[in-house]
DNA sequence: CTGAAAGCGCTAACAT
DNA sequence: ATGTTAGCGCTTTCAG
C-alpha cells in the first residue's frame, strides 16, 4: 500500500489475500464467511487501521447519516443546548450533525438550506427564528422544527409555551404583583407565551402591558430598548420576560435604578438553560424540557427518513411538552 | 425524469440535449462552451432545480469541504461562541462544520474522532478539554486546537491567558484587594491563567490561595464545592475566577452570605462571551477575542489542508491573541 | 463460501 | 466546441 493515503478496501483485501467483496462482507457481517477468512480479514483491518470511507458508502446507499440543524446561533444558551440535545440523540443512532447558524437572517438560512441539500443530508431540524422560507417547499428531505411554525405539514415540537406563560403570570400575581409587564421579542397572536400572559391578566381584570425588543437586534441597542421602555412605564412592579436573557436585562435595569428584587420588582424568565441557571441561580424561570424536545424531534425525523415518503403532506398537529416553574429569589 | 428523486447530471443533460460532460463544464465553468449551450444548460438546471451531489463530488475530488469541531459542549457560552466563530469562517470559504460535543469524556472524543475520519473530513478543530488522546497521532487529516495543548506539532491558537491572569489579579490589587483567591478548574503548571495570578501575587508578596472545581463536575456538586471552599477560607476579600460561570458561583456565594460586591468582595471573571455579558452585565471580566481565535484557527487549518502535507511534523509555537479587561461593578 | 463486475453521481482525460 | 469513457471507494447481484 502506498504511504500517506487512507487505506482502501483493496488494501485490506490484498493483505488478507481475499477479494474486496469478501472484505466488504466481514465489514457488514453479511453472507456466509468461513471463520478463517473472517479472522484473517479482521486482522488486516486492524493492522492497517482501516476505516470504511463513508463518502463512498453514502454515494451508494443514498444515505449520508447526516442531519442539518439550523438555529439562530449556538452562542445563545438555548440553541446551544438544543444543538447538544440533538447531537446526542443522533449520535445514539450513529448519525452526525451539520451545524448552521442563521443569525435570524433569511439569506443565511437560504444559503444553508441549499448547502444542506447539496450535501444530501438525510433530514433537517430547524429552530431558526425568522419568517418561514418558501424554499422549504422545494426540498425532498425530511424536516422537523423545534419551537417554530414552518408549514402545516412540517412537524413542530415545542414546549407548552402558553401554559408556561400562564404559570409565570399566575406566579407573579400570587406573589402580590399588581401590574405585571410582558417583555418579549415580538408581539403577535401566535406568540403563545404572550397568549398565556394575556389570558391570566384578562381573568384577573388587569390591563396588559407589552414591551418588545426583537431577538435579533444587536447589543447594546436591545438592552437600551428594554430599559427605556421600562423606564417609560409607570407603576410597574413585576415583569415576565419571555426568555432568561431578557430577564437579565430587566434585572440590570432594576439594579441601575436602585430597586430591590423581589420587594420592588418581581421577575420571571423563560428557558431555564443550564448556562443561565448557573449564571443567575436566583432567577425564577419557566424551564423548557430541552432534552425531551430534542429527543422527540429526532425520533420523528428519523421515522420520516425511514418512511422515505416524500408524501408526508398531511397536516400534523404541534407536539407540546410540559414546562416546569423553577422558583428563585426574584419573585 | 423519474419523480421523487433528486435530479442528476444526466437529467439536466437530457433536458438540454447535451452530454453530461457539457453540463459538468457549465457547472464548473471549465473549457470552451458556446454561449448557446451554456444558455440551454443553465435553463435546464434552473427548471429542474438541480443541485450537484456533493457526495459524488467529494468521492472524486477526495475533499469533503467539511471540518469536524470537537468541544466539550456548545451548551456553554464559550464553546457555543467558538462554534459560531468557526462556522462563520468556514462558511466564507464554502465549507461546512460537523459538530461533536465530547462532554470532557475521552471515550466520546475517541468515538467522534473515529467518526470524523470515516467521514473523511478535511480537517479537525479541537477545543476538547480532557487529556490528549493518542488517537490523534494516527490520523492523516489536518488539525488545529483552540485553547488546548494536544501535541507539539498541532498548532494551538489561544488567548494570552497568562497576560489575562496578570491583568485580572493586578486589577484586583489596584482596587484594594489584600487577599485575592483563585477559583479555577484544575490547578497545574500549564494553567496559564493561574500562572499569571501567581506571578502577580509573588511580586506583591502575597500568599496565593487556589480553589479548584473541575470543569466537568456535574451540578450542583461543583457549585457546592466552590461555596464550601470559599466558606472554609478566612480573610478572603477578592476572587479571580478563571471563567465567568465560576465567577457567577462566587457572586451567588456572596449573595447568600449577605456580602456586598464589590465592597466586601471583589470579583473578576474570564471569557466575556456575549451571552454572559448579557446575563451579568456588571461582571468585571477578561474578554477573550473569540472571533479572532476562530479566524486564526480556520486560517491555519485551511492552509494545512491545502498544503496537504501530512509531513507537518515540525513543532509549532502556540499563537496567542491579546485579551481585554472589561471593568464592571464587581470590582 | 468466495470472486468478478456493475454501478452510485460526478469530473477529467482523451477523442472527435 | 462537445461527446465518450474511466474511475473515485464501496456494496451487491450473479456466477462458480
Amino acid at each position: 500500500m502506498e504511504a500517506g493515503r487512507e487505506p482502501r478496501l483493496g488494501d485490506v483485501a490484498e493483505r488478507a489475500g481475499v477479494s474486496v467483496a469478501t472484505v466488504s462482507r466481514v465489514l457488514n457481517n453479511r453472507g456466509y464467511l468461513s471463520a478463517a477468512t473472517r479472522e484473517r480479514v479482521s486482522k488486516a483491518i486492524e493492522e492497517l487501521d482501516y476505516r470504511p470511507n463513508q463518502v463512498a458508502r453514502s454515494l451508494l446507499s443514498q444515505r449520508t447519516g447526516t442531519v442539518g440543524v439550523i438555529v439562530p446561533t449556538v452562542a445563545l444558551p438555548f440553541y446551544g443546548e438544543v444543538a447538544v440535545g440533538v447531537e446526542n440523540e443522533l449520535a445514539e443512532r450513529g448519525m452526525r450533525l451539520l451545524l448552521c447558524n442563521s443569525f435570524g437572517r433569511a439569506d443565511r438560512e437560504r444559503e444553508h438550506l441549499d448547502l444542506l441539500v447539496r450535501n444530501r443530508v438525510d433530514g433537517i431540524i430547524s429552530g431558526a427564528h425568522n419568517d418561514p422560507l418558501p424554499e422549504y417547499q422545494n426540498i425532498r428531505q425530511a424536516a422537523v422544527t423545534i419551537d417554530r411554525e414552518l408549514a402545516p405539514h412540517v412537524p413542530n415540537v415545542r414546549a407548552d409555551n402558553e401554559a408556561g406563560g400562564r404559570m409565570a403570570t399566575e406566579h407573579l400575581l400570587e406573589r402580590g404583583a399588581r401590574r405585571p409587564v410582558l417583555v418579549t421579542s415580538r408581539s403577535h397572536s401566535r406568540n403563545l407565551r404572550e397568549r398565556g400572559y394575556r389570558a391570566v391578566l384578562a381573568e384577573a381584570g388587569i390591563e396588559p402591558l407589552v414591551i418588545t425588543a426583537d431577538f435579533h437586534t444587536p447589543e447594546p441597542q436591545r438592552t437600551r430598548l428594554v430599559h427605556d421602555a421600562l423606564s417609560a412605564s409607570v407603576g410597574i412592579d413585576a415583569v415576565f420576560a419571555t426568555d432568561d436573557l431578557q430577564a437579565a436585562a430587566v434585572l440590570e435595569w432594576a439594579v441601575q435604578r436602585g430597586m430591590r428584587v423581589p420587594e420592588d420588582l418581581k421577575v420571571v424568565g423563560f428557558d431555564g438553560t443550564i448556562a443561565m441557571r448557573r449564571a443567575l441561580p436566583g432567577l425564577t424561570t419557566v424551564q423548557q424540557p430541552i432534552a425531551d424536545l430534542c429527543a422527540k424531534a429526532v425520533e420523528i425525523l428519523v421515522a420520516r427518513i425511514e418512511a422515505n415518503s416524500s408524501d408526508c403532506h398531511e397536516e400534523v398537529p404541534a407536539i407540546e411538552l410540559p414546562v416546569t416553574l423553577i422558583c428563585g429569589r426574584t419573585t
